[in-house]
DNA sequence: TGCCAGGCCCTCTTTAGGGCCTT
């Protein structure tokens, strides 16, 4: 079954245009409906982290002092989910700062890194929860906490979980459709940009796409 | 002077505007 690395960052600001940068990522691979691996490093990339962001995360500047660098951090992420498509709860956030950073650690960037959404995701197939922040649809659906939110490692450990919930409710929902088939990372990203009143033909589309020979 | 993110969604839309979500 094939493998999905789940990721989150903490960063100085909301975007690497204006020259925030992260202070820590957190990847957990996730196989077979379970969280099998997980990495968690600081990185120290020498910017100032604001007081408010001190407060939100927790990661202080003396903290990031004696962190390992950014480059060689993202040089072993990279390693670390090498293969493997990317999920992240608001996507375009993560995505932003990934290749910004991957660009700075000159890592070759890798085709199989292909950013599925959960906020995209849970706003799809959860439109009844009261809002769809990461912590709100943990409680929604009960997930089990793994610590310090706004820390990167129980961000993405959430999220994962959050992933697989909605793995589990696609299959519910469109077993018939499916066939059989697994809920993989191409038929989520999918989803994600599908209208929301054409999920079911989006997972139709998907299965009859799947079975063309490539 | 005042503003300064980006991507996505929804709607009183599409020649636009406002809200959500991430740190």
């Amino acid at each position: 079954m094939q493998t999905v690395a789940v990721i989150d960052f903490e960063t100085t600001g909301m975007s690497p245009g204006q020259g925030a940068r992260a202070t820590e990522i957190a990847a957990v691979l996730v196989q077979d409906g379970r969280i099998v691996d997980r990495f968690q490093s600081l990185m120290n990339s020498g910017a100032w982290v604001p007081p408010f962001i001190e407060q939100l995360t927790g990661i202080t500047n003396s903290m990031l002092r004696t962190a390992p660098g950014a480059e060689s951090v993202m040089r072993d992420v990279a390693r670390f989910t090498r293969g493997c498509p990317l999920v992240a709860h608001n996507a375009a956030f993560d995505r932003g700062f990934w290749q910004a950073e991957i660009a700075r650690a000159d890592c070759e960037p890798d085709p199989a890194h292909q950013f599925a959404c959960t906020l995209l995701l849970a706003r799809r197939l959860y439109p009844q929860a009261p809002n769809h922040k990461l912590g709100s649809l943990a409680r929604f659906h009960a997930l089990p906490s793994a610590g310090r939110a706004h820390r990167a490692l129980a961000d993405a450990e959430v999220t994962a979980h959050l992933l697989l919930r909605v793995q589990e409710d696609v299959q519910l929902q469109f077993g018939a459709e499916l066939g059989g088939r697994g809920v993989d990372h191409r038929l989520l990203m999918a989803l994600q940009k599908a209208n929301k009143l054409a999920l079911a033909r989006c997972v139709t589309g998907h299965v009859k796409a799947s079975k063309v020979p490539a």
